[in-house]
DNA sequence: GATGAATGAGTATTCATTCAT
DNA sequence: AATGAATGAATACTCATTCAT
């Protein structure tokens, strides 16, 4: 028998992604609170009340949201690990912010957003796990830096991820994709212009 | 007679200001979504039933909170005309932002994360409004690198902005208010590297 | 002094009038629930808050809405007694109802509506005096049948005046002025058809 | 297996129905403003916040309470129809009405007294379905006049009905069923003297 | 496990009425 | 008397969560 954990169990297994992939969509669009249960449950075609076999409160759903993200973001990573040189790799990923200018216009950066968003509660919920998500990326960054030889490659992570989130908030309050262009390309300049190993 | 208004009329109208400050402290703490009208009316010390005399809807009070900001951020700029230099008036500038770090850290940026929230919202409400409070603040950084006879002036705007919102997302999800203090030094050291007037 | 009642005195007489046309145009309009203290203080152009100094309550304002129907009836009446002719009284009623087709199609007969909506409530209060009101028309047709030597003129009247309500309503609920046009026709058909003294 | 929809089916059906039920009852008592979704939830013997699930705003309880007279409606003229005679029809639905002579002293005709509500409101909602409501009541009498050979069924179908309109009102304003037996046998001997095929 | 239905706490909003001046 | 402002009770509606089958 092939089908060693039950033809049930993958299909369970599968709702479950679908319910992450949606809860990921819709709460990008909009918003952890303006999100309900019945919305995530229509996106996934999951019955309402079956959602919550696979997750037991609405902030499981959302931690599930940003831990979706966390693994595009891994995906993401790990394809740009592929090229050899670190400023490529930090060249590409901004590239890869810019294709995504349109849905930065309009709901602004998934993660940075939630982030946000997260941090209104009352502590000690969420807000952290939002917190080790963007830290993923600003490590990533970070490393990408010190391969670079750069001096403080976690200020310059900060500076890099700071300027992501900073022109994806103001392409989406003034709803201009363009902004992601052109702040890019200055981020791209920026990455050229790191010296190569400064410190020898 | 000093009280030509009539008491009643200075009451109202401090109410009324009572109310748009404590909107706008509970909007940047809670969040839009998050804070019930009975919260704003707590902290304001009015009763809850009383503050539909003042805002018609709970999306007029965040609209005053929104206002409330731009408020601040005129009675900012115009303090900051004072200085001659324009490259001194957007130090300023930053230096403020480093001054509030503990704020930015704990809640992220007012206007910022308002901005973020409301544009989670079905189109042609409170976006709009929420992108002209930023815009205020662009538009005034342009002025001053247009000043300092900077090319590009606007995209000096976004990108100084930009800095400054990513920086308090990151501060914020991060909670750590450091953040903004080694990025506020790092525009500072930006702007002072800007040529002083290239173009001749 | 002719003026021996003070003109703050007739100016509160004449606001007083002025709150019960209002009262009566607009709870004919918009139903007595549907009204709010604020919309009749508001067309009879006096402060909310004055109000309150003329009728103490918002009963008190409904109960002068149908005073002043009933004056106007009493008004129309009076007119109609000017005819010799008790027939012709009638049939001159029945066409100052079709000739408020446009009104009764889009809001009913204002004392039947308002008699209606109050009988909802419970018992033992504006209801009865709706029933006065009406029943002062229904006093009126009698007289009239009773003179031209009818039997039963009671149950004359209450054809004749249940006739005006029943094509008021169909007129108001098929939105259709028509309707009082052509079911008055019948009435005067009907009223003409009636024999001089039958009983001698 | 007679549970072939399986009891929830079967219950949810039975709770829908009983809350029209309930809403056609209370609503007519109490009319549409004065009735509050708790008042039909309550005599439906449902939670408050279950009322939602089968209907998604107060409007479309009323509009269920006029469907709900719809039906009774057809169901009597349904059994009218059993009748051969058009004429025999017609008075049997005036004996009905005559036989519901407390009910209508108490709170009016339960369509007329709603459809007279919703004409109170704004256009565009419920007024044109109690319109409609009335119409069937209109259409059917419409063509047993027809039947019965008579010119101007039309006219003759809004004569019937205003005239149970009209006296529904009166019994109503006055507190009076009696009113109902005495113009309810005037209907009888008009639609008695009625002849029988006048055009032929 | 799956599912429609149930539950109840929470929230914005309205409005008659009263109050302070 | 006049008036803007205050008050609080009511009410429609939402939604996370739980239940019964």
């Amino acid at each position: 028998m092939t089908d060693s954990m039950g033809s049930r169990a993958r299909t369970a297994a599968a709702k479950r992604q679908r319910l992450m992939t949606a809860a990921a969509q819709v709460v990008h669009r909009q918003g952890a609170e303006r999100t309900t249960i019945a919305d995530i449950a229509h996106a996934a075609d999951v019955p309402v009340g079956n959602v919550y076999y696979y997750f037991k409160t609405k902030d499981d759903l959302v931690a599930a949201a940003l831990a979706e993200h966390a693994r595009q973001l891994e995906l993401l990573t790990s394809r740009l690990e592929e090229l050899d040189d670190p400023r490529e790799r930090l060249k590409t990923l901004v590239e890869g912010w810019v294709s995504q200018r349109d849905l930065a216009a309009r709901y602004g950066c998934p993660t940075g957003t939630l982030a946000a968003e997260l941090d209104k509660r009352p502590e000690g919920g969420l807000d952290a796990e939002a917190g080790r998500v963007i830290r993923l990326l600003l490590d990533w960054a970070e490393r990408q830096f010190r391969e670079l030889g750069q001096p403080d490659p976690w200020d310059l992570a900060l500076t890099l991820v700071g300027a992501y989130q900073g022109m994806s908030l103001l392409a989406n309050a003034l709803r201009d994709p363009d902004v992601m262009t052109r702040q890019g390309a200055r981020l791209l300049d920026w990455l050229d212009s790191l010296p190569e190993a400064p410190a020898g």
